[in-house]
DNA sequence: GCCCGCATGTAACTGGTTACATGATTGT
DNA sequence: ACAATCATGTAACCAGTTACATGCGGGC
């Protein structure tokens, strides 16, 4: 019971879809799950491991040596179902550039300006990661029962960067004015 | 060294808008940075004792006996300014509402939709608490060279609201294309 | 006289990250 | 043969949360 149940969730979620080993498995939550989710390297074996043990997941002879595949079992996709109807946990919110911004009278306007034209590249960046994404799902007609729920956090990923772009325009002609009245009413 | 230096951010920028007790500092975090920082209890009083020791925070003679006041010192004032130009640490994603609906196909799609619609609501009555907020801040003209700032970050916490809710519609309306393709294409 | 809110702290626990250690397979 | 990548794990550390412990002052 040591570890969190929000990483058995997204293992036990990510087998659910297909087996496979602990190596790839990392690689999945990093790659697909990567934008809303983070598992680190150092828990997903010892979860693998204690999920085995409680019979949730059965290794599979290994295909090849020094590797093993991980497999759902059927108490496994129960523990799942269990799992995904717990009450969402809360993270506690750390905004580092809002934190930034919020004091920007002493960090200094043009520091600001600089922090919200980063915070406005990397929301377009990851736009062009959600396409890439979306080409990716099309092209695996093996998940067509998966893709539409698929879609539906991608779909969230490319609202909030919408939000950070236009957020960030307004943001930065907010500052030009703060500037402005700044050099009419000097300190 | 030991303590996070966003913590000592957080503190150190409180106590540059105005000095107060631990107690208030608390609150102040919890009220004013609650959107979109979090500072837990038990942080608070070490980060203080640690910053008094490096000097760059001083508590003023006990106005009420058994409370006193932290104020920032000038080394204090250049150690903020250090630490608001430092890179921001990202923390990593940890959304439990994606990574349940991004599994939807084993919850289900009723429960992807009664998570919908409670994310929708509760973006609703943030944006309510931003409403709250501004007219907070527009009572206090003290505050006025600092206002602006603030207004960013608020300014910020309604773009993502609105993106919530705008996504939480859109992913309803899905929601019912997926149910309605299930009962013609059953498995 | 008692309860509530202000005020200050500490200690134990837990969840998570990082870095380290190791070895097999595959392609060049 | 050698490098890169696949693969599996462990151990130490750190950050952050929770719960606990304590006491003052003011209002009812």
């Amino acid at each position: 019971m040591a570890r969190s149940s929000q990483t058995d969730m997204a293992v036990l979620g990510a087998l659910s879809i297909e087996p496979m080993t602990g190596y790839a498995l990392r690689e999945a939550i990093r790659d697909v799950l990567g934008h809303f989710w983070n598992e680190s390297f150092g828990q997903i074996y010892p979860a693998l491991a204690d999920l085995e043990r409680h019979g949730f997941v059965r290794r599979d002879g290994s295909v090849k040596r020094g590797s093993s595949t991980y497999a759902l079992t059927p108490s496994g996709a129960r523990r799942l179902r269990e799992l995904l109807t717990q009450p969402i946990q809360a993270v506690p919110a750390r905004n580092g550039l809002l934190l930034r911004l919020f004091f920007g009278r002493t960090l200094g306007v043009e520091a600001c300006r600089a922090l919200t034209t980063n915070a406005k590249a990397d929301a377009q960046q990851r736009l062009r990661q959600f396409d890439d994404l979306d080409a990716e799902i099309a092209g695996e007609p093996q998940h067509a029962d998966d893709a539409p729920f698929w879609q539906l956090t991608i779909s969230a990923g490319r609202h909030h960067a919408h939000a950070v772009i236009a957020w960030a325009d307004e943001c930065l002609a907010a500052l030009d004015h703060i500037e402005l009245s700044r050099r009419e009413h000097p300190q």
